[in-house]
DNA sequence: ACGGTTTCTGGACGACTGTCAAGAATTTCC
DNA sequence: GGAAATTCTTGACAGTCGTCCAGAAACCGT
């Protein structure tokens, strides 16, 4: 019984463990080429494996797709989190997040633009919409954090609401991150600015 | 010769109007089946011709949707024009323009899902991101429309530059737009309050 | 009504797709 | 070390894809 559990454990482990490896290489393959242009041949060639074993660890396609989405989700998130821990003073947190934001357009912008392309993907396919959804509200849940903790250091009031506050900074990034894209020098830095701008809109301290 | 110009000036009215023609077949299957999912044939189904016809008009597939996303540019503009013409109060211009964009959202969603995954295709496609950045360039100075013309009506100043209030407005339309495509009830609602606040945020009538 | 253009059809092509299964290779356990 | 279970490879399958082309159909001025 109990080895007969020890191996289990141990196979579910291997076999997780497999399955994140392979989501690895989907994810890399679709951070490059995109939804529309990534086939499973091609997954498996930027693997370590044939691509008959795809099969072997997801049920087909979408299932893959749904899977690396679901670890992307978990990429983002330690992405941020850094950011708002070490900031002690509200300018610091907010040159802090112009400059996070920033460095992760630049560093992280292929698996941003797969981010963007399989959001647009929900909006067709109703079988990623749920785990689509449920990344949205974890980065919005990750800039409240952001701003309300900046609210925190101020002593000022956020005067918009959750939805909302990331709506209008995702609509920033999405901007530079086409412009970053494009090659149009100065998005980076405009992105900063605008960045910066929008916590003191959201967030305002000085008195008009 | 006056002959021969006036029998190639009429060719060349009806080779234009069939691709508009086709073009308008392939922007209904684009919008409802999503740039992945869209075949030549597919969208020669939802036209009046056999497949083999698209390329007598256009000369690949990148040539036909990038012919597509050009006479989209054009259905855009008109739409929004109008809501800014009729207004003449400040709050009737923010009424009216968050019902136009309400009304948009839920009677055009499906070529507003295609704009988005469009748009993505080009953070992958260098082929769309000429295109693209025109039609943005296109909405965004249709945004900075409306807000300087509320601008004007109500005495106060814009405080944000075009492209980061374009940003912003996206972002908020965006979000809309998923939560109405997923059946999120309220989304419409929503939509609107938000852009009535962030008309008053980016021009601030009231004193705080 | 006819000859010449333009327009359109339908089939064919090679390449690629997701999926599956038979069997080789490897690991695991006694 | 050998049997059993697993992991992986390879090749095949039925479709679909974009593209091209020979020829039918429609339209044209005369």
């Amino acid at each position: 019984m109990s080895t007969v559990e020890r191996v289990g454990r141990r196979q579910v482990d291997k076999f997780e463990e497999r399955r994140r490896e392979l989501a690895d290489a989907a994810l890399q393959t679709l951070s490059t080429l995109g939804y529309a242009r990534t086939s499973l041949r091609e997954i498996a060639h930027n693997s370590a494996f044939s691509h008959g074993v795809l099969h072997y660890y997801f049920r087909d396609k979408v299932d893959l797709i749904t899977y690396c989405v679901r670890q992307y989700k978990a990429v983002c998130v330690q992405r941020y989190d850094q950011i708002v821990a070490t900031a002690r003073t509200p300018d610091g947190l907010a040159e802090g997040f112009a400059d996070g934001l920033v460095a992760t357009l630049v560093a992280d912008g292929a698996m941003h633009r797969l981010w963007y392309d399989l959001r647009s993907q929900a909006l067709f396919e109703e079988s990623f919409r749920e785990d689509v959804l449920e990344i949205d509200a974890t980065l919005e849940r990750m800039i409240w954090r952001i701003v309300s903790r900046y609210s925190e250091l101020t002593g000022s009031p956020v005067l918009t609401g959750e939805s909302m506050t990331y709506a209008m900074f995702d609509g920033l990034f999405q901007q530079a991150l086409l412009r970053h894209l494009a090659g149009q020098d100065g998005a980076e830095l405009h992105l900063h600015a605008s960045v910066r701008q929008l916590i003191d809109q959201v967030v305002p301290t000085t008195s008009r």
